[in-house]
DNA sequence: AGACAGGGGAGTG
DNA sequence: CACTCCCCTGTC
């Protein structure tokens, strides 16, 4: 168990913005499933209560010990960007474990929240070994290698990402998963893309939430819409244009920008 | 009830 | 680049 003072750290919004997906909230505590920890956290006011894993992992996992001010500062690029730091004052980039996150984003392509949840969870369930905290019982995600039955991975209604799951945890490793972290941003890109069913927009999760690529600016549907709005007139300009722009005019790092214009679009509805 | 889209990607042309 | 299909689920 632990307590820490935080500053500029909204837990519920840092957990609820999309990065995670296996989490759940009861009485008043969030249960959060990361690769093989469980535990669990709340938040009252400047200062955040867990059990389960210990201080050092909770200040890496929510991203506790950046310098987020400097980092705020330099995305501030406009009013606009502005508003949406402001109205989401505290979200934090999560640093995840990266064959989980890849997993994850695989899972995410034409899916939903709900969905992608329910698809990690029956994969951990299948696969993965059974965890305890307090009355709540889930399982760990399993490792590289261990998502092996096709059969089950169908059954986990991945449907068409079935096959690419398979097929990634058949040939990838943490080893060639962390020596990503010391290549060039688009050469870790490019090979990220090279396992089927990871395009630009898995491999710029992946890369922004788990490989510390915070210059990553991934596209989705929201960030398309937002983004064409506020700075392409309204135009629809191909994904690649999109990224191109939040990388450029948000600097190194444009995925913070990234976020807080994705929870702000959400936030706003698809109008 | 059946069509349709949903926080992509691969395979075509 | 634009287009279609991919599996599955909730929705209108």
């Amino acid at each position: 168990m632990g307590m820490i003072k935080v500053d500029d750290f909204d837990l519920q919004c840092t957990l609820e913005s999309g990065q995670i997906f296996r989490f759940r909230e009861i009485n008043g505590w969030y249960y959060v499933s990361a690769r093989d920890k469980l535990f669990k956290i709340r938040q009252l006011k400047n200062k955040i209560e867990f059990h389960g894993v210990d201080q050092k992992f909770i200040v890496y996992y929510f991203s506790l010990d950046e310098e987020h001010t400097k980092i705020l500062e330099e995305i501030n690029k406009d009013p606009f960007i502005n508003k949406a730091i402001m109205e989401h004052r505290g979200l934090r980039l999560i640093r995840q474990d990266p064959w989980e996150c890849l997993v994850a984003f695989i899972c995410s392509s034409a899916s939903n929240i709900p969905r992608i949840t329910s698809k990690l969870n029956s994969l951990s369930q299948f696969f993965g070994k059974k965890q305890r905290l307090d009355d709540y019982t889930n399982f760990a995600f399993p490792l590289p290698g261990k998502i092996n039955d096709y059969e089950k991975i169908k059954e986990a209604k991945t449907g068409f990402r079935a096959k690419y799951i398979f097929e990634t945890n058949n040939t990838i490793d943490y080893e060639r998963l962390n020596s990503l972290k010391t290549l060039p941003y688009q050469s870790a890109k490019d090979e990220l893309k090279k396992f089927n069913g990871v395009g630009d927009k898995v491999a710029d999760c992946t890369l922004l939430f788990s490989l510390g690529f915070y210059q990553a600016f991934p596209v989705d549907t929201w960030i398309k819409k937002i983004i064409q709005q506020r700075y392409f007139n309204n135009k629809t300009v191909p994904n690649k244009t999109i990224n191109n722009f939040g990388m450029d005019y948000f600097g190194r790092y444009a995925g913070y920008a990234q976020q807080f214009l994705f929870v702000f679009s959400r936030m706003n509805g698809n109008t």
